[in-house]
DNA sequence: TCAATTGTTCGATAATAATAGAACTATTTT
DNA sequence: AAAATAGTTCTATTATTATCGAACAATTGA
């Protein structure tokens, strides 16, 4: 639990950044993370289980999507913006402006 | 091989877009109509058999972003530009500008 | 009418992905 | 030091997806 990979702007794959945003879960995280700034794994309320939910953090980690900063026994993820615009120019923004509600765990 | 359904526009999901456009074939199809405007399925030189490319086709009409429309003992194949942009503004912009900057390694 | 063309659908298989529980690591708190 | 907290990793299971070949359907052309 110290360092965990992330890619570097140059290693950006539209597929894989469109694949990591095609689910609802991790799609309802990167609006959260949007909208209210850095935050911790757990502070998501998330119809997952613990596992699982460390799974999704970690795809849209390796897409290149968020950054996890190791805070005490925490994570803090925030969105790699900057990057991804840079990149992917106006992509996010589009994406974002979609709205979309969080699931529920019954609609899964 | 008569009518294939085709989702309105309000049915469009950002995920099941997103889905439809990780795959890079998937992508590649969409880039080619894009460029090239609407053709048919076989004028597309896709790594796959015919039906997998038949299956690539079906999931990109039925997230919306293609229009298979019958002519003759073809399909000819168009982007759903408008309605696209008229629900996700901006989205597919963003993927098809992004093909610009796509590092020259891996294609495909 | 027969054959070729175009593409779908079916059935099967292999690869990927989502999910959860349990065990584990690191940190903080008591 | 022990317990609680935060999150990862491992293992297994299930679900979804990609793939192909074969059979099928519709249209076109000989």
């Amino acid at each position: 639990m110290r360092s965990l990979y992330h890619p570097s702007e140059t290693d950006f794959r539209l597929p894989n950044i469109l694949h990591a945003l095609s689910d609802p879960i991790r799609l309802s995280i990167v609006r959260e993370l949007a909208r209210t700034g850095a935050r911790s794994c757990g502070t998501f309320d998330l119809p997952v289980a613990k596992s699982t939910a460390s799974h999704h953090f970690r795809i849209l980690r390796e897409a290149g999507i968020i950054h996890m900063h190791p805070m005490g026994s925490q994570y803090v993820n925030s969105l790699r913006r900057t990057e991804i615009d840079s990149r992917f120019p106006g992509l996010l923004e589009a994406i974002l402006r979609a709205e979309e509600s969080v699931p529920s765990k019954e609609a899964l």
